[in-house]
DNA sequence: GTGGTCTAGACCACG
DNA sequence: GTGGTCTAGACCACA
């Protein structure tokens, strides 16, 4: 995996893992702490604290001796979560440069990418 | 001014001038160190580094005893340059959701805010 | 059962257990290893441990092919201790705090729970 | 400090500050981590964890380069939080042994420590 | 074999 | 000088 220098690790996997978990790659069973930080290549502590993040924030859950999985209802709600504050803070960053919510859908419909 | 505790204030403050200059309310003349940094309250060192990198990205000019200005054509190419890379971010950020340009582009018509 | 997981799940059994005698749910046997695993919905190590420990303080006694069992003095023994230890840690958490024991004592008298 | 050593140092110290909080020995500016480290005699980033646990429940708020601080509203509240859990765990834990509200204050009005 | 904690030591950018 | 991040390596108790 690719990291930005500019972001903390830690962020950039709590991120990759919830990303995997709104494309349905994990459905249930996270990769072990070990496993993803050699899979990776960062130090397992690194990982380790992703993994607390993300169950802070109550999308995971643990235990040691079982592993760490997706909690039952994180899924759907990630995914609105998710998009809701993609889409929320492109509108506000364009805001701030002064369009138009007029402008900013005609920008939109302008992609062909 | 608020600031998001995550990011350099240097940045933030950076990022702030050039919206008000894509905004247009700044289209000359930027504010002086000292009178930016008490309007926004942080030190003056912290304002002088935002400006040093303005002009190490060549939007802005200054010379001492005259200030500090908005150069000819960087009105333009920053308006442009901003909002492409808020766009783009905003597209690779729901593809790495798994959504599609089709689904994308749905949900921006649904806004009516 | 709801477990917290912060502690070990075998200290939450083995305190649970104890406070059945106590609240003399339970007067002499001790469901089965595998019966109480079923009920709460853990493994039967787990279980097993928790009874080892009981029995390695004192509070059981067991033997192949009979079970396990409340020994003769435990009921009266547990009640005493673990009021005593809640009692003190509750008064020092609240010393701790900066209360003082009149304080403690009104906070008390008001619960009306 | 002494620590409990089954419970972890970073939850100790971050009761600690909470409790220092509490009884006004705090009122503004945590020591800095590395100086709390050196006087509680345990490693940076143990106790640079207790701080971030704190700055996530929002008693402070920090700054590179700036410290660490107790946010406006934090001591009131905490005091609140802190009286609350403590007493409603004390009920319910003796609830758990069977005893009733009026036997749980009998049992406190006699203490005389 | 699992997650969790801790130490030691390093480097970084911010203010 | 500050908090924040990261690595390396160790140890622990749980399941």
């Amino acid at each position: 995996m690719q990291f930005d220098k500019n972001k903390p690790i830690y962020l950039q996997i709590k991120r990759e893992i919830k990303e995997r978990i709104v494309r349905k790659e994990i459905k249930k069973e996270l990769p072990t702490v070990r496993n993803l930080a050699k899979e990776v290549g960062v130090n397992p502590n690194t990982v380790a604290r992703a993994y607390r993040d993300l169950e802070r924030d109550n999308i995971t859950g643990s235990r040691v001796g079982k592993g760490t999985w997706v909690k039952g209802r994180a899924y759907s709600k990630l995914q609105k979560e998710m998009v809701e504050e993609i889409v929320d803070d492109f509108i506000q960053s364009l805001y701030s440069l002064g369009l138009t919510l007029k402008e900013i859908k005609e920008i939109v419909e302008e992609i062909d990418d």
